[in-house]
DNA sequence: ATGAAAGCGCTAACAC
DNA sequence: GTGTTAGCGCTTTCAT
């Protein structure tokens, strides 16, 4: 069995209280004592059980993420970035896969905020509706990531990207290059970001002369497979690839677009051009090398834990954590 | 505040017991009495405060797991399954990324170990010793995904692919595609699968009647980066480029490799050919199509997570739990 | 400077 | 069928 404080007192030969106080560093204590208390820890293998401290403090250090897919290149790498910062100050992740699935969004979110046993909640780009979002947070506040802050309420901490900005570089890109025609394969209607990405592009479209009605519009969700399905769609819809410029609003879907291209013979970057979203790492090594707009993955995971960090040790109350928007920019490649 | 059984007890007008009995729906119970407390658990939004039961259970319904980078798709992949399994039991994971460094996996498993906060542990691809694995599993069971069993305790369960087998496949492919040279990218010594990987190699090419000293060794970690840069000091060490084999033990380090000849101005597939080894989805996209080895990884997180779900519901003692070694498949693309 | 003791929220053995 | 209660391991107030 595991040793307990009880233990390690006796075998120090004090109170409890003061093995505690040890292990907090809190009191004055005298020198040979707190050795005495060291030794005994160190030579019984003492650790506090995490659950006792827990149910007395309150405090899990453990902060909950909920994630639509960690096999998601985009995602993992947020994640990976949250834990660099979060590890350093001891805080542990507590990973969910929601594999895209409002409902089990919703349970995973509702059952870490009633359950104590997290600190606080970070959601990565959650595909539930405001409703929810709004609904879940109302006694809990939490932290969303890659979404943007279509509600107002004080309860939730928006960092994003500013979405608007960067399918606008997408239409000047395309337009740079010669593009005539347009296409857009984006997330479902259900998913801010997929909306924003379509708006900035075929607003920036018509800004720039074109007729927005024209635009041939699929929508799936930012997967590989949607990717190639849709871009499959697009391809029977179409009938004049002329100068085809298709605005795929995720790198991971542009990657099954490309293939559903390729599959039809075609060359990418001369009569069809295909533009992503996020700038994947692996994305610069396609064929071709996709041109993409740079989401700041790892910006928004450092911002968020950061925040996350200042409200757990209650440095700031959850009102005084701003919600940002970061930017976007272009990144050229050959597949435009 | 959050409501407690208490509170439950006293709007549903029964003892606290008589909550807990609904909650685990382990008593006969009076239709009536037992509504009134699923009532009065609705109507307070009632959950069970996980500290409080794990602190009495001495079950946490998580499990531990630590891997050297979240953001490698190899892992995250393996991940995601072992959650996919994992969950629709009701088991969560505490994630941790030890970013390959020995002291922080050491670290983290070790505290994971003494504080009760999982139930038990899985370790992906762990960097340590074989010594510290030992010594960490002496009074606490795990599981070991990715690297084989070399050492003998019944308190580690592996779960890993044959790796013996999967480069010799290498080997025989390059031969029979008529490569005369060749080369080889592995891991540190320190790293098991490494080593394996490399022996597996020469002991083939030794049977095909190669002379395995003449082979170009260059190791480092499995990374991109570390990939590059080996591949850069093959270029570096070459005389005569002619039919040239360079099997490089990972897809991640693979990509890297490549764009290193890529950066050379050589061709991939003539006379340099490269082949990779664990079959990253992204690598069929690659340009070119990377040819490599499978490694079973849904298989093996699929395998761990069911072991681990028998044996922290004590349906097995770790003892009846057998570590399994899956196999490896060609993968035949462009790159060789 | 150190200790006694209450109590965090829950489970389960036992009593009625 | 339902309730009483001890106690899981810890923190922290209050006393000494």
């Amino acid at each position: 069995m595991r040793a307990t404080i009880k233990d390690v007192a006796k075998n120090a030969g004090v109170s409890i209280a003061t093995v505690s106080y040890v292990i907090h560093n809190k009191k004055e204590l005298s020198p040979t004592v707190k050795q005495r208390v060291i030794d005994a820890m160190a030579q019984l293998h003492y650790r506090p059980n995490v659950n006792a401290q827990s149910l007395k403090t309150n405090r899990t250090n453990k902060v909950g993420v909920i994630v639509p897919d960690i096999a998601n290149p985009f995602f993992s790498n947020i994640v990976k970035k949250i834990d660099e910062i979060l590890q350093k100050k001891n805080f542990q992740l507590v990973l969910c896969n929601s594999n895209y699935q409002i409902e089990r969004e919703i349970a995973i979110c509702s059952s870490f905020i009633q359950s104590g046993g997290v600190d606080t909640l970070i959601l990565i780009a959650p595909r539930m509706t405001d409703k929810s979002l709004y609904e879940q947070s109302r006694d809990y506040p939490f932290f969303v990531v890659d979404r943007p802050e279509t509600i107002k309420t004080k309860n939730i901490v928006f960092v994003y990207s500013d979405n608007y900005l960067g399918s606008s570089l997408v239409a000047e890109n395309f337009f740079n290059h010669g593009y005539k025609s347009f296409a857009c394969i984006t997330g479902l209607e259900s998913v801010p970001n997929a909306n924003t990405r379509l708006e900035g592009f075929l607003d920036k479209l018509m800004d720039l002369g074109f007729d927005s009605n024209k635009v041939i519009i699929e929508r799936g969700e930012f997967t590989f497979e949607d990717g190639f399905k849709c871009m499959q769609n697009i391809l029977r819809r179409i009938e004049n690839m002329k100068k085809l410029g298709v605005f795929v609003c995720s790198d991971i879907s542009a990657w099954g677009a490309m293939e559903a291209v390729k599959e039809m013979g075609l060359a990418i970057g001369e009569n069809i051009g295909i533009h992503g979203y996020d700038n994947i790492f692996m994305s610069q090594f396609f064929n071709p090398a996709l041109t993409t707009v740079k989401t700041p993955s790892d910006e928004m995971g450092e911002e968020v834990a950061n925040m996350v960090l200042d409200y757990v040790t209650k440095q700031k109350k959850i009102t005084d954590c701003h919600s940002r928007i970061l930017s976007a920019s272009l990144v050229e490649r050959n597949s435009v």
